[in-house]
DNA sequence: TCACAATTCTGCGGTAATCGTGGATTTAAC
DNA sequence: GTTAAATCCACGATTACCGCAGAATTGTGA
């Protein structure tokens, strides 16, 4: 999140797709799949965690699990758009911020529990200084969510 | 995805929320946390997993790992929005697909390659039957990305 | 090219977690 | 109240995890 890009080799590459497919894949098993002992494949896992390259987490549909409003507010901002950003990301609802090129300067994905709550952080997000508008898209359903792209 | 709502109960929720944490907590920190012997730890997350209430994976920030090009597409359809939306998930660049309310009638986000990959699935997506007209944002940065929204 | 430092890897032993199974207990339906 | 299904626990055999010491590799500067 914070440096800049990180050179991954071969092995790192194939060690996230592992765990992109599985990330409760044995390290025993990464071992075998990329030809490491367990130990260097334990070795870099941790150094891809530590450096925060990548993350293994339990991922939901919020739906399933009792947040019944999601949304994705598309926000034009005055100043830095990162700036703005970076403010949005600490609002506890807010699960994803990304800055955009086009006629949003930021994309925010935020996960209510109801109307009202979501309502109230739209308030919030609004009220943020340097936002001049946003424009809210409810979601009604969640068709497709998926992590494994690879890496390249 | 298939299923309707699912009940999960206290239990159920305190080891998604762990998870959410840290996708690899051993099952016996589970169950040493929620109570339960490992055995039946194991079993409740299985279940979770087996139900696809719930997936434990690696999660990248694909910028991080050689893909340069993400954007967020809004579509405008005719027709069924859902249909058409789980017609372009499908697409294998595409690796999240929501159908909203709003001047959109689906979300699509994009990982590419670069600025021919992108644009070569900006027209795959403009072809798709039922979809009218789109609008693409182009992501600058990733300012947050996380998952541990808990549960209620 | 060589030497040195830093990083990465291997092998291994002790400890802990995982996995399967059989039987007890609880829950749900009628 | 009875029965069936689901869930849980106990436990042993297997496997994985973890830390460490030394070897191998990589990268750097003279």
């Amino acid at each position: 999140m914070t440096d800049g890009p990180v050179r991954l080799d071969a092995t790192a590459k194939r060690i996230i797709e592992l765990l992109q497919e599985d990330g409760r894949i044995s390290y025993a098993a990464i071992a075998k799949a990329v030809g490491l002992s367990e130990a260097a494949a334990r070795a870099r896992v941790q150094k891809l965690l530590d450096s925060e390259i990548m993350q293994v987490v339990a991922v939901t549909d919020p739906t399933q699990v009792g947040f019944t409003r999601q949304a994705m507010i598309g926000v034009r901002t005055e100043g830095d758009p990162m700036r703005v950003g970076d403010r949005l990301a600490e609002v506890p609802e807010v699960d994803y911020v990304v800055t955009t090129a086009g006629s949003f300067d930021l994309l925010v994905e935020v996960v209510c529990e109801d109307d009202p709550h979501l309502l109230d952080v739209i308030r919030r997000v609004r009220e943020q200084e340097g936002v001049l508008s946003s424009e809210t898209f409810v979601y009604l359903k969640l068709n497709k969510q998926h992590y494994n792209w690879g890496t390249r």
